[in-house]
DNA sequence: ATCGCCGTCCACCGACCGGTGGACCCCCGC
DNA sequence: GCGGGGGTCCACCGGTCGGTGGACGGCGAT
Protein backbone atom coordinates (compact mmCIF):
# COMPACT_ATOMS: atom_id res chain seq x y z
CA UNK A 1 0.00 0.00 0.00
CA UNK A 2 3.06 2.14 0.51
CA UNK A 3 4.97 3.68 -2.32
CA UNK A 4 7.56 1.20 -1.06
CA UNK A 5 5.84 -1.87 -3.62
CA UNK A 6 7.86 -2.02 -6.56
CA UNK A 7 4.95 -2.60 -8.60
CA UNK A 8 2.08 0.39 -7.77
CA UNK A 9 -1.35 -1.00 -6.89
CA UNK A 10 -3.69 0.37 -9.99
CA UNK A 11 -1.67 -1.36 -12.37
CA UNK A 12 -1.03 -4.17 -10.37
CA UNK A 13 -2.66 -7.16 -11.56
CA UNK A 14 -5.54 -8.75 -9.60
CA UNK A 15 -4.63 -12.79 -8.41
CA UNK A 16 -7.69 -14.71 -8.66
CA UNK A 17 -9.12 -17.92 -7.62
CA UNK A 18 -12.07 -19.30 -9.19
CA UNK A 19 -14.37 -21.54 -7.57
CA UNK A 20 -17.39 -23.75 -8.67
CA UNK A 21 -18.61 -27.00 -8.98
CA UNK A 22 -19.19 -26.89 -12.42
CA UNK A 23 -16.31 -26.93 -15.09
CA UNK A 24 -18.08 -25.16 -17.66
CA UNK A 25 -18.64 -22.37 -15.31
CA UNK A 26 -15.08 -22.43 -14.24
CA UNK A 27 -14.16 -22.10 -17.92
CA UNK A 28 -16.62 -19.66 -18.86
CA UNK A 29 -14.97 -17.04 -15.91
CA UNK A 30 -11.07 -18.06 -16.92
CA UNK A 31 -12.42 -17.10 -20.46
CA UNK A 32 -13.89 -14.10 -19.53
CA UNK A 33 -11.09 -12.87 -17.55
CA UNK A 34 -8.36 -13.58 -19.10
CA UNK A 35 -9.67 -11.08 -21.59
CA UNK A 36 -8.98 -8.53 -19.04
CA UNK A 37 -5.35 -7.75 -18.76
CA UNK A 38 -5.21 -6.71 -15.14
CA UNK A 39 -6.72 -10.29 -13.85
CA UNK A 40 -4.80 -13.33 -13.70
CA UNK A 41 -6.21 -16.61 -12.69
CA UNK A 42 -4.23 -18.26 -10.40
CA UNK A 43 -6.35 -21.25 -9.55
CA UNK A 44 -9.70 -23.19 -9.73
CA UNK A 45 -11.60 -24.79 -6.83
CA UNK A 46 -15.05 -27.33 -7.69
CA UNK A 47 -15.84 -27.02 -3.58
CA UNK A 48 -15.19 -25.05 -0.67
CA UNK A 49 -12.75 -27.08 0.95
CA UNK A 50 -10.59 -26.75 -1.94
CA UNK A 51 -11.38 -22.98 -2.26
CA UNK A 52 -10.31 -22.85 1.36
CA UNK A 53 -6.75 -25.15 0.95
CA UNK A 54 -6.19 -23.27 -2.53
CA UNK A 55 -6.42 -19.40 -1.26
CA UNK A 56 -4.13 -20.63 1.79
CA UNK A 57 -1.23 -21.77 -1.13
CA UNK A 58 -1.93 -19.14 -3.23
CA UNK A 59 -2.96 -16.07 -1.78
CA UNK A 60 -5.40 -14.38 -4.24
CA UNK A 61 -6.35 -11.13 -4.15
CA UNK A 62 -9.98 -11.97 -4.76
CA UNK A 63 -12.07 -15.32 -4.83
CA UNK A 64 -15.02 -15.67 -7.42
CA UNK A 65 -17.03 -18.14 -5.02
CA UNK A 66 -20.34 -19.77 -6.09
CA UNK A 67 -22.81 -21.10 -3.71
CA UNK A 68 -24.25 -24.24 -4.00
CA UNK A 69 -21.26 -26.75 -3.96
CA UNK A 70 -20.26 -30.31 -2.07
CA UNK A 71 -18.19 -30.83 0.63
CA UNK A 72 -18.28 -27.52 1.88
CA UNK A 73 -20.61 -24.85 1.15
CA UNK A 74 -19.90 -21.72 -0.22
CA UNK A 75 -20.90 -19.77 2.55
CA UNK A 76 -18.97 -21.46 4.87
CA UNK A 77 -16.04 -21.22 3.01
CA UNK A 78 -16.83 -17.89 2.82
CA UNK A 79 -16.46 -17.59 6.39
CA UNK A 80 -13.66 -19.00 6.67
CA UNK A 81 -11.57 -17.37 4.30
CA UNK A 82 -12.88 -14.13 5.86
CA UNK A 83 -11.90 -14.72 9.20
CA UNK A 84 -8.20 -14.42 8.73
CA UNK A 85 -7.55 -10.97 8.69
CA UNK A 86 -5.28 -11.19 6.18
CA UNK A 87 -7.86 -13.24 3.77
CA UNK A 88 -9.11 -12.72 0.50
CA UNK A 89 -11.73 -10.34 -0.81
CA UNK A 90 -14.68 -12.79 -1.94
CA UNK A 91 -16.64 -11.73 -4.56
CA UNK A 92 -20.26 -14.56 -4.20
CA UNK A 93 -21.22 -15.40 -7.61
CA UNK A 94 -24.08 -17.30 -7.87
CA UNK A 95 -27.84 -18.16 -9.74
CA UNK A 96 -29.61 -18.24 -7.07
CA UNK A 97 -31.30 -15.02 -5.22
CA UNK A 98 -32.89 -16.47 -2.52
CA UNK A 99 -33.16 -14.48 0.23
CA UNK A 100 -31.47 -17.13 2.20
CA UNK A 101 -29.04 -17.77 0.16
CA UNK A 102 -28.26 -13.95 -0.08
CA UNK A 103 -27.98 -13.16 3.88
CA UNK A 104 -25.84 -16.01 4.46
CA UNK A 105 -23.29 -15.31 2.37
CA UNK A 106 -23.52 -11.31 3.38
CA UNK A 107 -23.21 -12.62 6.99
CA UNK A 108 -20.64 -15.05 5.99
CA UNK A 109 -18.67 -11.89 5.11
CA UNK A 110 -19.05 -11.55 1.63
CA UNK A 111 -17.27 -8.31 0.05
CA UNK A 112 -19.87 -9.16 -3.02
CA UNK A 113 -22.90 -10.89 -4.45
CA UNK A 114 -23.41 -11.48 -7.84
CA UNK A 115 -25.76 -13.19 -10.31
CA UNK A 116 -23.99 -15.15 -13.06
CA UNK A 117 -26.13 -13.45 -15.45
CA UNK A 118 -24.09 -10.40 -15.07
CA UNK A 119 -22.81 -8.85 -18.55
CA UNK A 120 -19.09 -9.50 -18.80
CA UNK A 121 -17.88 -5.59 -17.63
CA UNK A 122 -20.03 -5.35 -14.53
CA UNK A 123 -18.42 -8.53 -13.48
CA UNK A 124 -14.56 -7.24 -14.23
CA UNK A 125 -15.88 -3.40 -12.42
CA UNK A 126 -16.75 -5.44 -9.64
CA UNK A 127 -13.72 -7.63 -9.05
CA UNK A 128 -11.84 -4.46 -8.86
CA UNK A 129 -13.86 -3.12 -6.25
CA UNK A 130 -13.96 -5.91 -4.20
CA UNK A 131 -10.19 -6.12 -3.99
CA UNK A 132 -9.91 -2.24 -2.74
CA UNK A 133 -12.22 -3.64 -0.31
CA UNK A 134 -15.58 -2.00 -1.25
CA UNK A 135 -19.02 -3.97 -1.07
CA UNK A 136 -20.67 -4.57 -4.60
CA UNK A 137 -24.39 -5.92 -4.42
CA UNK A 138 -25.78 -6.22 -8.11
CA UNK A 139 -29.31 -4.30 -8.43
CA UNK A 140 -31.53 -7.34 -7.70
CA UNK A 141 -29.88 -8.21 -4.63
CA UNK A 142 -29.92 -4.69 -3.12
CA UNK A 143 -33.91 -5.11 -3.94
CA UNK A 144 -34.30 -7.97 -2.11
CA UNK A 145 -32.41 -6.94 0.77
CA UNK A 146 -34.36 -3.57 0.70
CA UNK A 147 -37.86 -5.58 0.71
CA UNK A 148 -36.65 -7.58 3.86
CA UNK A 149 -35.57 -4.15 5.48
CA UNK A 150 -38.81 -2.74 4.74
CA UNK A 151 -41.12 -5.76 6.37
CA UNK A 152 -39.88 -5.50 9.82
CA UNK A 153 -41.95 -8.60 10.75
CA UNK A 154 -39.05 -10.63 10.04
CA UNK A 155 -40.07 -14.06 10.49
CA UNK A 156 -37.60 -15.26 13.13
CA UNK A 157 -38.83 -18.40 14.45
CA UNK A 158 -37.04 -20.29 17.11
CA UNK A 159 -34.90 -23.00 17.37
CA UNK A 160 -38.15 -25.13 18.40
CA UNK A 161 -40.60 -23.64 16.31
CA UNK A 162 -38.34 -24.62 13.54
CA UNK A 163 -37.88 -27.67 14.39
CA UNK A 164 -41.69 -28.32 15.10
CA UNK A 165 -42.52 -27.15 11.57
CA UNK A 166 -39.71 -29.18 9.92
CA UNK A 167 -41.07 -32.19 11.24
CA UNK A 168 -45.22 -30.52 10.21
CA UNK A 169 -43.64 -30.40 7.37
CA UNK A 170 -43.31 -34.16 6.63
CA UNK A 171 -46.63 -34.41 7.38
CA UNK A 172 -46.47 -35.54 10.87
CA UNK A 173 -49.00 -35.12 13.37
CA UNK A 174 -48.58 -33.34 16.27
CA UNK A 175 -48.85 -36.08 18.47
CA UNK A 176 -46.33 -37.46 16.63
CA UNK A 177 -44.20 -34.66 16.39
CA UNK A 178 -44.69 -34.80 20.39
CA UNK A 179 -42.82 -38.08 20.10
CA UNK A 180 -40.15 -37.25 17.61
CA UNK A 181 -39.06 -34.14 19.36
CA UNK A 182 -39.65 -35.25 23.13
CA UNK A 183 -42.03 -33.34 24.17
CA UNK A 184 -45.69 -32.64 24.69
CA UNK A 185 -48.42 -32.37 21.67
CA UNK A 186 -49.52 -29.45 23.99
CA UNK A 187 -46.33 -28.09 23.78
CA UNK A 188 -46.14 -28.79 19.62
CA UNK A 189 -49.42 -26.99 19.79
CA UNK A 190 -47.63 -23.62 21.12
CA UNK A 191 -44.99 -23.08 19.10
CA UNK A 192 -47.18 -24.15 16.11
CA UNK A 193 -49.25 -21.15 17.38
CA UNK A 194 -46.79 -19.11 17.42
CA UNK A 195 -45.50 -19.74 14.65
CA UNK A 196 -48.55 -19.16 12.62
CA UNK A 197 -48.57 -15.77 14.35
CA UNK A 198 -45.00 -14.83 13.03
CA UNK A 199 -45.81 -15.84 9.33
CA UNK A 200 -48.79 -14.38 9.28
CA UNK A 201 -50.72 -17.48 8.52
CA UNK A 202 -53.59 -19.41 9.86
CA UNK A 203 -53.15 -23.10 9.42
CA UNK A 204 -50.11 -25.66 9.75
CA UNK A 205 -49.79 -26.24 5.70
CA UNK A 206 -49.70 -22.61 4.73
CA UNK A 207 -47.21 -22.16 7.47
CA UNK A 208 -44.89 -24.69 5.81
CA UNK A 209 -45.30 -22.97 2.54
CA UNK A 210 -44.84 -19.49 4.10
CA UNK A 211 -41.61 -21.12 5.96
CA UNK A 212 -40.31 -22.78 2.54
CA UNK A 213 -40.71 -19.12 0.99
CA UNK A 214 -38.77 -18.03 4.05
CA UNK A 215 -36.14 -20.22 3.44
CA UNK A 216 -36.48 -21.31 7.23
CA UNK A 217 -37.09 -24.74 5.96
CA UNK A 218 -35.68 -26.64 3.18
CA UNK A 219 -37.78 -29.21 1.18
CA UNK B 1 -23.86 -44.54 -43.08
CA UNK B 2 -24.10 -45.98 -46.20
CA UNK B 3 -21.24 -45.47 -48.39
CA UNK B 4 -22.69 -43.10 -50.93
CA UNK B 5 -22.77 -39.99 -48.63
CA UNK B 6 -20.68 -37.07 -50.19
CA UNK B 7 -18.95 -36.44 -47.54
CA UNK B 8 -18.36 -38.96 -44.58
CA UNK B 9 -20.10 -38.21 -41.83
CA UNK B 10 -17.41 -38.63 -38.78
CA UNK B 11 -14.95 -36.58 -40.22
CA UNK B 12 -17.18 -33.36 -40.78
CA UNK B 13 -17.66 -30.73 -38.11
CA UNK B 14 -20.68 -30.59 -36.45
CA UNK B 15 -22.14 -26.85 -36.66
CA UNK B 16 -23.23 -25.97 -32.68
CA UNK B 17 -25.70 -23.62 -31.50
CA UNK B 18 -25.36 -22.49 -28.08
CA UNK B 19 -27.93 -21.55 -25.68
CA UNK B 20 -27.98 -20.29 -22.02
CA UNK B 21 -29.31 -17.35 -20.52
CA UNK B 22 -25.49 -16.66 -18.04
CA UNK B 23 -23.18 -15.30 -20.33
CA UNK B 24 -20.33 -16.88 -18.45
CA UNK B 25 -21.90 -20.33 -19.27
CA UNK B 26 -22.15 -19.64 -23.06
CA UNK B 27 -18.34 -18.62 -22.80
CA UNK B 28 -17.28 -21.03 -20.62
CA UNK B 29 -19.29 -23.58 -23.38
CA UNK B 30 -17.17 -22.17 -26.47
CA UNK B 31 -14.03 -21.99 -24.83
CA UNK B 32 -14.61 -25.79 -23.90
CA UNK B 33 -15.78 -26.64 -27.25
CA UNK B 34 -13.43 -24.56 -29.29
CA UNK B 35 -10.67 -27.01 -27.88
CA UNK B 36 -12.21 -29.81 -30.21
CA UNK B 37 -11.50 -29.22 -33.61
CA UNK B 38 -14.51 -31.30 -35.08
CA UNK B 39 -16.98 -28.43 -33.43
CA UNK B 40 -17.78 -25.15 -34.53
CA UNK B 41 -19.81 -22.69 -32.30
CA UNK B 42 -21.54 -21.00 -35.03
CA UNK B 43 -23.98 -19.24 -33.03
CA UNK B 44 -25.43 -17.96 -29.60
CA UNK B 45 -28.88 -17.34 -27.96
CA UNK B 46 -29.88 -15.92 -24.46
CA UNK B 47 -33.46 -17.73 -24.51
CA UNK B 48 -35.29 -20.13 -25.77
CA UNK B 49 -37.39 -17.57 -28.54
CA UNK B 50 -33.86 -16.61 -29.65
CA UNK B 51 -32.94 -19.91 -29.79
CA UNK B 52 -35.70 -20.51 -32.10
CA UNK B 53 -34.64 -18.03 -34.42
CA UNK B 54 -31.18 -18.59 -35.02
CA UNK B 55 -31.73 -22.44 -35.36
CA UNK B 56 -33.96 -21.55 -38.10
CA UNK B 57 -31.50 -18.94 -39.93
CA UNK B 58 -28.11 -21.20 -39.15
CA UNK B 59 -29.47 -24.80 -39.56
CA UNK B 60 -26.92 -26.07 -36.64
CA UNK B 61 -26.07 -29.45 -36.50
CA UNK B 62 -26.51 -29.71 -32.50
CA UNK B 63 -28.43 -27.25 -30.18
CA UNK B 64 -26.82 -26.67 -26.33
CA UNK B 65 -30.01 -26.05 -24.28
CA UNK B 66 -30.54 -24.50 -21.34
CA UNK B 67 -33.98 -25.13 -19.66
CA UNK B 68 -34.33 -22.14 -17.03
CA UNK B 69 -34.87 -19.17 -19.26
CA UNK B 70 -36.59 -16.02 -19.46
CA UNK B 71 -38.88 -15.43 -22.74
CA UNK B 72 -39.04 -18.69 -23.95
CA UNK B 73 -38.78 -21.83 -21.41
CA UNK B 74 -35.74 -24.67 -22.71
CA UNK B 75 -38.23 -27.28 -22.89
CA UNK B 76 -40.86 -24.93 -25.28
CA UNK B 77 -38.18 -24.11 -26.93
CA UNK B 78 -37.30 -27.43 -27.46
CA UNK B 79 -40.42 -28.74 -28.19
CA UNK B 80 -40.43 -26.39 -31.46
CA UNK B 81 -37.37 -27.13 -32.58
CA UNK B 82 -37.57 -31.09 -32.46
CA UNK B 83 -41.43 -30.48 -34.11
CA UNK B 84 -39.88 -29.93 -37.40
CA UNK B 85 -38.63 -33.20 -39.18
CA UNK B 86 -35.37 -31.37 -40.64
CA UNK B 87 -34.83 -29.79 -36.83
CA UNK B 88 -31.53 -29.91 -35.19
CA UNK B 89 -30.65 -32.53 -32.49
CA UNK B 90 -31.39 -30.70 -28.98
CA UNK B 91 -28.76 -31.56 -26.10
CA UNK B 92 -30.03 -30.19 -22.86
CA UNK B 93 -27.68 -29.02 -21.04
CA UNK B 94 -28.78 -27.72 -17.51
CA UNK B 95 -27.96 -27.50 -13.44
CA UNK B 96 -30.90 -28.94 -12.34
CA UNK B 97 -32.21 -33.32 -12.33
CA UNK B 98 -35.24 -32.21 -10.61
CA UNK B 99 -38.40 -35.08 -11.98
CA UNK B 100 -40.11 -32.52 -13.59
CA UNK B 101 -37.68 -31.55 -15.62
CA UNK B 102 -36.12 -34.60 -17.12
CA UNK B 103 -39.51 -35.73 -17.67
CA UNK B 104 -40.61 -32.43 -19.47
CA UNK B 105 -37.53 -32.26 -21.94
CA UNK B 106 -37.72 -35.41 -23.00
CA UNK B 107 -41.04 -35.32 -23.54
CA UNK B 108 -40.26 -32.59 -25.41
CA UNK B 109 -38.11 -34.25 -27.79
CA UNK B 110 -34.33 -33.56 -26.30
CA UNK B 111 -31.69 -36.07 -27.83
CA UNK B 112 -29.88 -35.61 -24.37
CA UNK B 113 -29.85 -34.53 -21.02
CA UNK B 114 -26.67 -33.21 -19.37
CA UNK B 115 -26.09 -32.03 -16.31
CA UNK B 116 -23.38 -28.70 -16.03
CA UNK B 117 -20.92 -30.72 -13.81
CA UNK B 118 -20.02 -33.16 -16.71
CA UNK B 119 -16.90 -33.54 -17.21
CA UNK B 120 -15.31 -32.12 -20.30
CA UNK B 121 -15.24 -35.17 -22.13
CA UNK B 122 -18.42 -36.74 -21.65
CA UNK B 123 -19.95 -33.47 -23.16
CA UNK B 124 -18.01 -33.63 -26.36
CA UNK B 125 -18.97 -37.17 -26.74
CA UNK B 126 -22.59 -36.55 -25.85
CA UNK B 127 -22.42 -34.29 -28.65
CA UNK B 128 -21.36 -36.44 -31.26
CA UNK B 129 -24.16 -39.10 -30.43
CA UNK B 130 -26.54 -36.73 -30.28
CA UNK B 131 -25.30 -35.56 -33.41
CA UNK B 132 -25.68 -39.07 -35.12
CA UNK B 133 -28.96 -39.14 -33.50
CA UNK B 134 -28.90 -40.95 -30.66
CA UNK B 135 -30.16 -40.50 -27.16
CA UNK B 136 -27.70 -39.78 -24.33
CA UNK B 137 -28.49 -39.18 -20.65
CA UNK B 138 -26.47 -38.52 -18.04
CA UNK B 139 -26.06 -41.30 -15.42
CA UNK B 140 -27.89 -39.26 -12.38
CA UNK B 141 -30.64 -38.76 -15.02
CA UNK B 142 -30.81 -42.24 -16.28
CA UNK B 143 -30.98 -43.02 -12.68
CA UNK B 144 -33.86 -40.48 -11.78
CA UNK B 145 -36.17 -42.29 -14.64
CA UNK B 146 -35.52 -46.07 -14.14
CA UNK B 147 -36.45 -45.32 -10.59
CA UNK B 148 -39.85 -43.51 -11.55
CA UNK B 149 -40.12 -46.35 -13.89
CA UNK B 150 -40.07 -48.68 -10.43
CA UNK B 151 -42.66 -46.95 -8.77
CA UNK B 152 -45.62 -47.47 -11.25
CA UNK B 153 -47.76 -44.82 -8.66
CA UNK B 154 -46.21 -42.50 -10.67
CA UNK B 155 -47.89 -39.53 -8.90
CA UNK B 156 -49.73 -37.89 -11.49
CA UNK B 157 -52.34 -36.24 -10.95
CA UNK B 158 -55.31 -34.61 -12.52
CA UNK B 159 -55.68 -31.45 -13.53
CA UNK B 160 -58.28 -30.37 -10.97
CA UNK B 161 -56.27 -32.60 -8.10
CA UNK B 162 -53.72 -30.51 -9.41
CA UNK B 163 -55.55 -27.35 -8.66
CA UNK B 164 -57.01 -28.24 -5.74
CA UNK B 165 -53.37 -28.80 -4.12
CA UNK B 166 -52.25 -25.30 -5.37
CA UNK B 167 -55.00 -23.46 -3.32
CA UNK B 168 -54.19 -26.17 -0.09
CA UNK B 169 -50.17 -24.87 -0.20
CA UNK B 170 -51.87 -21.37 -0.10
CA UNK B 171 -53.06 -22.27 3.30
CA UNK B 172 -57.11 -22.35 2.31
CA UNK B 173 -59.38 -24.00 3.71
CA UNK B 174 -61.55 -27.37 1.91
CA UNK B 175 -64.99 -24.17 1.96
CA UNK B 176 -62.43 -21.41 0.93
CA UNK B 177 -61.22 -24.01 -2.11
CA UNK B 178 -64.44 -24.80 -3.23
CA UNK B 179 -65.59 -20.73 -3.09
CA UNK B 180 -62.12 -20.17 -5.12
CA UNK B 181 -62.28 -23.14 -7.61
CA UNK B 182 -65.87 -22.84 -8.04
CA UNK B 183 -67.23 -26.33 -6.88
CA UNK B 184 -68.90 -28.02 -3.36
CA UNK B 185 -66.58 -28.44 -0.43
CA UNK B 186 -66.96 -32.42 -0.65
CA UNK B 187 -65.72 -31.93 -4.65
CA UNK B 188 -62.60 -30.35 -2.69
CA UNK B 189 -62.22 -33.12 -0.59
CA UNK B 190 -62.56 -36.05 -3.11
CA UNK B 191 -60.01 -34.36 -4.80
CA UNK B 192 -57.69 -34.40 -2.06
CA UNK B 193 -58.18 -37.49 -1.01
CA UNK B 194 -57.33 -39.32 -4.31
CA UNK B 195 -54.83 -36.78 -4.64
CA UNK B 196 -53.43 -38.39 -0.87
CA UNK B 197 -53.42 -41.66 -2.30
CA UNK B 198 -51.44 -41.27 -5.45
CA UNK B 199 -49.04 -39.34 -3.65
CA UNK B 200 -49.13 -41.97 -1.13
CA UNK B 201 -49.37 -39.75 2.25
CA UNK B 202 -52.33 -38.97 4.73
CA UNK B 203 -52.42 -35.25 5.59
CA UNK B 204 -52.72 -31.89 3.14
CA UNK B 205 -49.76 -30.95 4.31
CA UNK B 206 -47.37 -33.88 3.69
CA UNK B 207 -49.51 -33.85 -0.13
CA UNK B 208 -47.96 -29.99 -0.48
CA UNK B 209 -44.61 -30.94 0.27
CA UNK B 210 -44.69 -34.51 -1.36
CA UNK B 211 -46.15 -32.57 -5.01
CA UNK B 212 -43.43 -30.04 -4.13
CA UNK B 213 -40.83 -32.41 -4.59
CA UNK B 214 -42.21 -34.32 -7.38
CA UNK B 215 -42.17 -30.83 -9.19
CA UNK B 216 -46.34 -30.90 -9.84
CA UNK B 217 -47.20 -27.50 -7.96
CA UNK B 218 -44.33 -24.60 -7.91
CA UNK B 219 -44.07 -22.98 -4.41
C1' DA C 1 -33.58 -8.29 40.94
C1' DT C 2 -37.18 -7.83 38.18
C1' DC C 3 -38.90 -8.03 33.61
C1' DG C 4 -39.53 -10.44 29.52
C1' DC C 5 -38.68 -14.21 26.32
C1' DC C 6 -38.24 -19.02 25.52
C1' DG C 7 -39.56 -23.61 26.35
C1' DT C 8 -42.41 -26.75 28.60
C1' DC C 9 -46.98 -28.40 30.08
C1' DC C 10 -52.30 -28.78 30.95
C1' DA C 11 -57.61 -28.67 29.93
C1' DC C 12 -61.28 -27.50 27.18
C1' DC C 13 -64.16 -26.28 23.02
C1' DG C 14 -65.65 -25.70 18.41
C1' DA C 15 -64.39 -26.10 13.84
C1' DC C 16 -62.38 -28.39 10.30
C1' DC C 17 -60.30 -32.40 8.26
C1' DG C 18 -59.77 -37.39 6.85
C1' DG C 19 -62.38 -41.32 5.32
C1' DT C 20 -66.45 -44.13 3.90
C1' DG C 21 -69.96 -45.12 0.80
C1' DG C 22 -72.58 -43.84 -2.11
C1' DA C 23 -74.65 -41.03 -6.48
C1' DC C 24 -74.88 -38.63 -11.17
C1' DC C 25 -73.07 -36.89 -15.68
C1' DC C 26 -70.04 -36.64 -19.61
C1' DC C 27 -66.74 -38.19 -22.74
C1' DC C 28 -63.62 -41.39 -24.75
C1' DG C 29 -62.32 -46.01 -26.25
C1' DC C 30 -63.13 -50.84 -27.08
C1' DG D 1 -73.26 -49.91 -26.51
C1' DC D 2 -70.97 -50.49 -22.66
C1' DG D 3 -67.16 -49.89 -19.53
C1' DG D 4 -64.18 -46.83 -17.41
C1' DG D 5 -62.17 -42.68 -15.85
C1' DG D 6 -62.59 -37.82 -14.68
C1' DG D 7 -65.40 -34.45 -12.43
C1' DT D 8 -69.18 -33.15 -9.58
C1' DC D 9 -72.04 -33.69 -5.43
C1' DC D 10 -74.14 -35.51 -0.80
C1' DA D 11 -74.34 -37.29 4.32
C1' DC D 12 -72.19 -38.98 8.21
C1' DC D 13 -68.61 -39.98 11.80
C1' DG D 14 -64.52 -39.72 14.56
C1' DG D 15 -60.23 -37.60 15.09
C1' DT D 16 -57.28 -33.95 14.77
C1' DC D 17 -56.42 -29.21 14.62
C1' DG D 18 -56.87 -24.20 15.78
C1' DG D 19 -57.41 -21.23 19.64
C1' DT D 20 -58.00 -19.70 24.54
C1' DG D 21 -56.34 -19.24 29.05
C1' DG D 22 -53.51 -20.41 32.23
C1' DA D 23 -49.12 -22.28 34.68
C1' DC D 24 -44.03 -23.02 35.81
C1' DG D 25 -38.90 -22.87 35.46
C1' DG D 26 -34.73 -20.94 33.18
C1' DC D 27 -31.99 -17.22 31.31
C1' DG D 28 -30.44 -12.91 29.67
C1' DA D 29 -31.05 -7.94 30.11
C1' DT D 30 -32.05 -3.52 32.54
Amino acid sequence: MTSVTPSPVPAATLRLLVVDDHPVVRMGLVAMLSEHEDFEVVGEAADGAEAVLLAERLTPDVVLMDLRMPVLDGAAATARLRSRADGPAVLVLTTYDTDADIVRAVEAGANGYLLKDSPREVLADAIRRAARGETVLAPPVVARLASRMRAPAGPSLTDRETDVLRCVARGLSNAAVGRELHIGEATVKTHLLRAFEKLGVADRTAAVTAALRAGIIEL
